[in-house]
DNA sequence: AACCAGGAGAGAG
DNA sequence: CTCTCTCATGGT
């Protein structure tokens, strides 16, 4: 079988070939990092179209705040965020991780600056998990950690022919960071990238031949 | 009309 | 540690 190497080479390649096609992604797509740690939780196994929704929600009770969360009721919360699903796991989230950071830090910024281990900790708030956290890390805090989720998964498993859907966590992370600089500017608009390509191309029903990865990628190569 | 979407946690084995 | 279930709305 036709398989495209794993390689730093290669990575870098595919990214020049992602950003060329659809220019800088600018990401995350948030005015604020309040409501980029609010769109991170309210995207847990969701459509970014009805995250959207939810958070026009909030906005207009002027709800986009960790401030203003932590001290709104469930209730409120749960009819503001309704049209992302899971709304009631989602208010519940929102208010535990916003009361989190209320209280022991006052706002996200001193988060960031006075967390030792803000990996570990965000996991600890419960609701956040490697995504969630690792989203806000690179999002909202600037720091250089490559982001996995399905999309991520699924396009290493086709363009590099690795059985990437099968591996945890942490071993892909660690293979992809384990060949790029560490560099959040990168990691950043890469990942920005990948969720662009997957949207459009990268389905269960591959448009192979507009892909801009399709000279590059061992599923296409393997079809022809 | 089934199937999926930028996951996480709890429980079972 | 690895599977399986649950959580829920909206688009195709």
């Amino acid at each position: 079988m036709l398989c495209i190497k794993l390689s730093k080479e290669n990575l870098l390649r595919a990214y020049r070939l992602l950003r060329k096609r659809f220019g800088f992604q600018h990401w995350w797509p948030a005015k604020t990092k309040d409501e980029m740690l609010i769109g991170a939780i309210l995207t847990q196994n969701t459509s970014w179209r009805n995250v959207e929704k939810a958070i026009e929600g909030l906005r207009q009770k002027n709800m986009l705040s960790l401030k203003v969360i932590a001290g709104s009721s469930l209730a409120s919360i749960q009819s503001s965020i309704r049209p992302s699903g899971f709304y009631r796991q989602k208010a519940k989230r929102l208010k535990q991780f916003s009361s989190y950071i209320v209280a022991n830090y006052s706002s996200i910024g001193n988060f960031f600056k006075q967390s030792k281990e803000p990996r570990k900790e965000l996991l600890g708030i419960g609701g956040i998990g490697n995504e969630t956290a690792d989203s806000m890390l690179l999002y909202a805090g600037n720091i250089p950690v490559f982001v996995i989720d399905a999309y991520t998964k699924r396009i290493l498993g086709r363009v590099f022919g690795i059985g990437s859907e099968k591996m945890s966590y942490e071993e892909v992370q660690n293979l992809v960071m384990g060949l790029l600089p560490r560099d959040a500017g990168l990691f950043n608009d890469f990942h920005a990238q990948l969720v662009e390509l997957a949207k459009r191309y990268c389905k269960k029903n591959p448009s192979c031949g507009e892909c801009p990865l399709s000279n590059v990628c061992s599923y296409h190569a393997e079809k022809k």
